[in-house]
DNA sequence: CTGTTAGCGCATTCAA
DNA sequence: TTGAATGCGCTAACAG
């Protein structure tokens, strides 16, 4: 019946140590598990020789045995991934090294709609932690009917979450251009038909009216999607007889086309319009002048989504959850703050309102 | 022996379906399969029923059964994930996406050194894909020798590899600097220490000895790490008597930071000093003026990955191949070129040398 | 062409 | 405290 001695080559299994030490599998098992009852002796032979043959458990069999996979899915939609340049890589990163520290893998997916029912009638996952508000939330709900599910910057009634807050975020950032002196100040995204900039903007708006400035609909503009978003949106803006003299945009890309949009019209940055982005990432230090921009913490975003997710894994009834990542203003040229102050690059500085 | 009668709620196995349609467990697998002898009726009695179940096969049981787990490694060192933006995120997205179609499944995992090991050995994988020139060789060449392994952006003897084909694509960048007039062109790098930063210094190096100009060590430039590495750079060479009329940076990022500090220096970009990049990135379009770069597929090397991958799951012992994808030049405002032709944004022109 | 038998590696009863 | 038996879902070799 034995067919496959490893003493040379092939992958060690608990039988091999278990005839090694001349025990049982199923000894074997319970001592690597800390499972049932072992002596205290042969738990340590076991794990001793576990150690000195290189064992590792099979996933695979394990898999089969207990019905799971440590295994999480990382969904996104199609168009995020491209879009977003390294926002949902870096939640990954922050998602993928917390996963490991619990011997947790992270299956990557895009094309969420048609790979998240896969992956979960495949048996390859245990939970899902689905990126993006633009995700159908009818796939979600499904979804969470067969596996545990953790949204990550999205937010939806009775299911687990990790998002950015948003609207304080973007509070702050318009805060801190009215602090400037700014009462003219326009709104520049992509689209207002997402989630995350819906926020942004009703924090626009919470910002001006908590400082007794009108929400003026003329100063809002919606561009394409894609690079140019915020060029084209900006463009729509120069028609008016009163331009603005500060822009919120609803992400760094927005904002960086913004700029570009407001020189080529002859106009400086700050000084005659100040701009002040969100994300914080990879673009802001390298427009001209470098961008303010509202940070977020993208590692810890991932990371506690799949702290939430494995919580999730062992109490699969523990009612929803969400968890809400502060962001924090970094200012550079961009938005005239620094105009007096001597240089403006570098890292920024952080500020409070 | 019978235990779980599945008509409501749990997962369908080829079993259910083999009750339902009275053959046994292994006719069916042989119809899913098609393997092994079936009659076409039965194979479409099976095929229906298995529709009409919903059934998925579990990748658990039939890992175990054949020791594979379609599911596909891909890993990159730490630094890397942070540093190069969105660089190892589109390559993955085109692994992905290539790899699904053929019934595979991307594991994410970043830190290789200890994680790609440890998924070979879990038999979570059935091959590595591991990006990145900054991986130890012995790492390669050890988990070469216990399943299918391609890296990508890296290059080794005796393993398969995608990479970009740098040296082709700085020379043509560099070539076309020397076309606009340039004969004092500057490289300006985080580091020379990295593959493909060394190529792009030889491509470099090559297009100027082509045009009969000299290699002046003076010209060239390290940084530091992070996103100042262009900025510092530059400034080093501030001090020389003679400044560069062009730069050529290794990636975008040190354009970008170049172009910061040409700008501080109170010259122009690209009047008195052009600069052309390397990777069009999303930083491209949004410097100022927007970055002349040389353009990487990122998508494509993800996807002749997976491809390269999986003909070696079938082929294990076929010779390694090399596969050195093109570049094309994006040509912007930064490099001189669209001087007097009018507008320089949007995508930008894609030229020859 | 189809059914039977066995086993992949592991965890988990139940006996001993 | 340990061992023997069983099954997770599937594939594969062998009979029929």
């Amino acid at each position: 019946m034995r067919n496959r001695l490893n003493n040379s080559g092939r992958t060690v299994t608990i039988r091999d140590i278990a005839e090694a030490l001349n025990l049982s599998p199923s000894t074997v098992s319970r001592a690597l598990n800390n499972k049932g009852r072992v002596s205290q002796r042969t738990k340590a032979r076991v794990q001793r020789m576990a150690e000195k043959l290189g064992y590792r458990p099979s996933m695979a069999g394990r898999g089969l045995a207990t019905q799971s996979t440590a295994n999480l899915g990382f969904l996104v939609s199609e168009r995020q991934l491209l879009s977003a340049g390294s926002f949902y890589g870096e939640i990954m990163g922050g998602a993928e090294e917390t996963a490991a520290e619990s011997g947790y893998r992270l299956v990557f997916a895009t094309n969420a709609t048609v790979n998240a029912p896969l992956l979960v009638a495949e048996g390859r996952v245990d939970g899902l932690i689905l990126a993006g508000c633009e995700l159908p939330p009818e796939l979600i709900y499904r979804a969470r009917e067969l596996v545990p599910v953790v949204v990550v910057d999205n937010s939806l009634p009775g299911i687990d979450s990790v998002a950015i807050d948003n609207v304080r975020g973007a509070e702050q950032a318009v805060a801190h251009l009215i602090a400037q002196g700014h009462r003219r100040i326009a709104f520049v995204t992509e689209t207002l038909d997402n989630l995350s900039f819906s926020e942004r903007f009703q924090g626009y708006r919470r910002a001006l009216t908590a400082h007794g400035l009108p929400v003026d609909e003329e100063l809002v503009a919606e561009g394409v999607p894609g690079s140019e978003c915020g060029y084209v949106a900006f463009r729509k803006l120069l028609h008016l007889e009163r331009l603005p003299n500060a822009v919120f945009a609803a992400n760094d890309e927005a904002a960086a086309g913004a700029i570009r949009a407001i020189k080529e019209a002859g106009l400086k940055v700050p000084d005659d319009i100040a701009v002040v982005g969100f994300d914080d990432g990879a673009l802001a230090p390298h427009t001209d002048p470098p961008l303010t921009s509202v940070r977020v913490f993208r590692h810890h975003m991932g990371r506690w989504a799949v702290l939430r997710l494995l919580e999730l894994l062992k109490e699969p009834d523990s009612p929803p959850i969400e968890i809400r990542v502060s962001t924090s203003l970094v200012v550079r040229g961009s938005c005239g703050a620094l105009r007096r102050k001597g240089g403006d690059r570098g890292k920024g500085r952080a500020v409070g309102v």
